[in-house]
DNA sequence: TGTATGACCCTGA
DNA sequence: CTCAGGGCCATAC
């Protein structure tokens, strides 16, 4: 196995620690990595990780929530499988993570409840 | 040593 | 919404 960076095992680690359902921007798994401005070391990284682990590369996007490989590349379906399976949405290309969602949605009930049907 | 390339990002017009 | 400009880092040539 080749010796990877401490910022690139930084940047696995994170990912490998993103939640079923929920997506990640390659800079904020930087940012969370403690790499701040390096998105490209994330996509680097992920291109080094070894294929057969179990890392969830599927699981991050770009910044506006797109998949960052070409449109209708096998990786780009791959990617849009694994996000399918997991329950996540990709409406116009852009993905929608489930918790999003169930939070919007509970938020429209709330807001219902208290201020009425109608606006 | 210097340029080019990439699973990128942000700002401003 | 798009487009251009600058930033970022590791690798390849």
């Amino acid at each position: 196995m080749p010796h990877l960076s401490a910022n690139a095992e930084r940047i696995l680690a994170v990912v490998s620690a993103i939640p079923c359902g929920q997506v990640l921007g390659y800079g904020e798994v930087a940012a969370c990595a403690g790499l701040p401005g390096r998105a490209r070391l994330v996509s680097w990284a992920l291109k080094q990780a070894p294929p057969g682990s179990d890392l969830p590369w599927h699981r991050v996007l770009r910044a506006n929530r797109s998949i960052a490989f070409p449109a209708g590349s096998a990786a780009y379906r791959e990617q849009r499988k694994r996000l399918l399976a997991e329950g996540v949405k990709l409406v116009n290309g852009k993905a929608v993570d489930r918790r999003t969602d169930s939070e919007r949605r509970s938020e429209n009930d709330l807001d219902r409840a208290l201020w009425g049907p109608e606006s």
